[in-house]
DNA sequence: GCCACCGGTGGC
DNA sequence: GCCACCGGTGGC
């Protein structure tokens, strides 16, 4: 059914340990959301794991040297890749419907496109750099929940796999065939009976993704503020111990550069100082570099698109040229 | 009429 | 640049 799908995976940590370990701890049980925002900050209550290494303020307190030092950022990051061209692929758990479209039984056929959805989920190594599938979602968000104070090693795989260990060969690797996308880590689990669904924009969009949170009714949420007043619609769920801290419509960041489509320079909101320093990072960087450092099992650079291809074409493919592509980004198409 | 998907906007 | 929120709307 699903001919796109995306893959997630989580990365391990390596040899650093400059992981800001003390306060991932966990969210902060209120019920109160302040949307300007905690969790941008380095709140700890809201200690989440900025996926931009450019723009990271925990990069600043840890990494002293000012360009590609996202090793240890990118350990603590997840990620997403496809397979879809790769068929079923050689692991034989890449089941599809991980990410459990809801849109199932009546899947309306979009025939105009199809969206580029999660197909599998990965982890990697954090001792030898291998991807590691983990075969379900709940395992994979039990995982990611505690990813920074628990790395994840192959030996964690033996859960579900007996024997495995950093001696066998990769389950996965970034060999251009599959969408890769980063994940967040230290995502809080979705409370038992709730859903946190994540899907993908196609290429070309104003952004990558969107989380959605299905509440037992059915009900889909998709804000912070919808949580909010959800909750405080439903105060059994409250009684039951949700909370919002259970709660994150992060999103990951696809690895192709520009599979979402920039946005026009707007100066009026540059910060002088940091605005340039940031695009510079951002250029340079490229996109991929956060996987490239620490991978000594990667040999392929991944800054370049093929990663993406797959994806990319089938969904020009299907896509309308129209509207979307026609107010073009021009302007600030600067890489 | 519903809702999944997408774009726009404002803030940082 | 990223992130969050939410309105619009095409396709059902």
């Amino acid at each position: 059914m699903e001919q796109d799908h995306l893959d997630l995976a989580t990365l391990g940590k390596t040899d650093h340990n400059d992981i800001h370990g003390s306060s991932v701890a966990s969210h902060r049980d209120n019920m109160k959301y302040e949307p300007k925002d905690l969790r941008n900050s380095a709140h700890p209550a809201f200690n989440q794991n900025p996926i931009d290494v450019t723009s990271s303020p925990e990069r600043e307190d840890h990494s002293t040297d000012d360009e590609d030092n996202q090793g240890e950022d990118a350990q603590k990051q997840l990620v997403l890749y496809d397979p879809a061209a790769v068929g079923a692929g050689e692991i034989e758990l890449v089941p599809d419907p991980l990410d459990s479209q809801p849109r199932g039984n009546s899947f309306p056929n979009y025939t105009s496109r199809i969206l580029p959805a999660v197909g599998a989920f990965t982890v990697q190594c954090a001792n030898c750099f291998k991807w590691r599938l983990i075969p379900t979602k709940e395992k994979y968000e039990e995982i990611r929940e505690h990813i920074l104070e628990q790395p994840f090693y192959c030996e964690t795989a033996r859960e579900w796999r007996a024997g495995v260990s950093c001696d066998d060969p990769p389950d996965l690797t970034q060999d251009g065939s599959r969408l890769w996308a980063i994940d967040k880590p230290n995502i809080a689990q979705p409370p038992p009976g709730w859903e946190r669904l994540l899907r993908i924009r196609g290429e070309g969009g104003t952004r990558f993704a969107d989380v959605y949170y299905v509440a037992p009714s059915g009900k889909r949420l998709r804000s912070m503020i919808e949580i909010q007043k959800y909750l405080q619609e439903h105060p059994e769920y409250v009684a039951e111990g949700v909370s919002m801290s259970r709660f994150s419509f992060q999103i990951p960041r696809p690895l192709q550069e520009n599979y979402v489509r920039k946005r026009p320079y707007r100066p009026a909101l540059a910060h002088d100082e940091d605005d340039p320093v940031k695009r510079i990072a951002w250029i340079g960087s490229d996109g991929g570099t956060d996987l490239r450092l620490g991978m000594p099992g990667l040999s392929a650079p991944i800054d370049r698109a093929p990663l993406f291809e797959s994806v990319s074409q089938s969904l020009k493919k299907k896509r309308t040229p129209s509207k979307r592509m026609s107010n073009t980004d021009a302007a600030c198409k600067s890489s």
